[in-house]
DNA sequence: CGCAGGGTTGATGGGTATCAAGAATGGTGG
DNA sequence: CCACCATTCTTGATACCCATCAACCCTGCG
């Protein structure tokens, strides 16, 4: 299952061949267990939590967010996803859904049926341990959102989610120079922050002012990542890329 | 190794076995995977982000936490733990420590070889089941962490932060009549709520005005669980316990 | 007794939310 | 190709939640 309608899985490939080093032949093996590959349009909702599901799902092409409602209504994204990314990772532990993901813009996912992810690990033992690095890294990025929303401002908040971006696109070969496709309007940003979308429209123009990002039809560009990393007090390790990348001892 | 010092490891039998049923003899097994029994005194760290290591470290006795700090000095707490929770997941994909973690009153903490609990994980699978599925809880009480901060008050916040911990308490059996120790201070609790300490206090003062909660000693108690989680916004559901208990199609 | 850490209180200011309205933008059907 | 509509973006005014600063109090403890 490669390139049907010109979509490559190479992102999800880039990704978890980035986290553990991988042979030619595992790779092949790898992109073999892809059985599907599903089209969605913007803002339909692609997994829903709770709901059982037997398959791994894989963001290929477009962006996409987790979300959660309170019942009073208002939402928080917990996370953006970028292609090579896996929805949910729920099914590591359980046999359901694990939390709400949504398309925001036309998207493209891929799946892979669990059982035979669990099956091909057992004869390479290093796509489960690409897995579960994958899911680490999922959670470094997740801790560093609650840092965000718990101490930067948003002008910190808002760098600090280009730069998490950038580094994450460009892991995976989609973004160059600073620049890269980005689907998120300033309402999703807001809800993503913790801000309103109002102070998010006013936070964007103060980054425009300083020179330091351009944002238009859904292309976001750096024109000054250092400077925007020391603003956001990014610090590159704290996403736990590179630790990811080391040998595992834990489960062979 | 149980009991040494009068200091049982039953806070992390029950958080295992409240996940994932299991045997007498797999209870049994699962104790004696525990291999050291070490104490901190308060304001200590008990593991560092980054430092190599080979073991699973887990909190039998007081509170401690989990933080990350910035450049500018601020301090994010990321989560509290309570006995019976591994301090941190990352032996499951990386050889060395994923996150700080801080003792805040004397603690106990359990080790258990990262090895011996592989091997062992081989003869009773479920060990392994139980572990990710523990990690799966902890991800979504991060998660719920994340909403608070993104769009709860700080009433609201610190209203569901207690009914989060009364839960996990309760679950251990250390929570009685919705009253549990917990020994953070209030600029701790401001570090985990994104508040300044000031506003710690203001909050427990009202919280304390409408009779909810009383705090004194180092102790909690709930007065009116119910009002108090309307007040929170608090879904029991969405910290990921039951689901949790699903048979789990997805590693054998 | 004196000290340090933690809790409490008041005053002031700032960072963001909220409300409201208008301007762009983009997609759709005639 | 244009008219129209919904969505998104933008701007201004106002209010409020919470941070910050600065004391002071209380408690436990050496």
């Amino acid at each position: 299952m490669t390139d049907r309608n010109l979509v490559s899985i190479r992102p999800f490939l880039a990704n978890l061949a980035g986290l553990i080093r991988m042979t030619e032949e595992e790779l092949t093996s790898l992109m073999h267990l892809v059985k599907a590959l599903n089209r969605h349009m913007a803002h339909q909702q692609i997994l829903e939590e709770g709901t059982p599901s037997d398959r791994i799902v894989v963001l290929i092409q477009g962006t996409a967010c987790r979300f959660r409602r309170l019942p009073n209504g208002r939402r928080q994204i917990t996370a953006f996803l970028v292609p090579g990314d896996i929805c949910d990772y729920r099914f590591l532990s359980s046999g359901s859904v694990g939390q709400n993901v949504a398309a925001l813009s036309p998207v493209a996912v891929a799946r892979i049926p669990v059982e035979s992810f669990v099956a091909a690990s057992e004869k390479y033992p290093v796509f489960m341990r690409a897995m579960l690095s994958a899911s680490a890294v999922d959670d470094a990025i997740m801790r560093e959102w609650m840092i965000s929303l718990g101490q930067r401002n948003a002008l910190q908040r808002m760098a600090h989610l280009l730069c998490e971006l950038e580094l994450r696109m460009r892991r995976v070969g989609l973004a160059e120079n600073g620049s890269f496709p980005f689907a998120a309007t300033q309402a999703d940003l807001g809800d993503a922050l913790g801000l309103s979308s109002v102070h998010v429209n006013r936070t964007l123009q103060e980054l425009r002012r300083r020179h330091l990002v351009g944002m238009s039809k859904g292309v976001v560009t750096l024109h000054d990542v250092d400077s925007l990393m020391r603003l956001a007090l990014f610090e590159p390790r704290s996403l736990g890329y590179e630790r990811a990348g080391r040998p595992n001892v834990a489960i062979q």
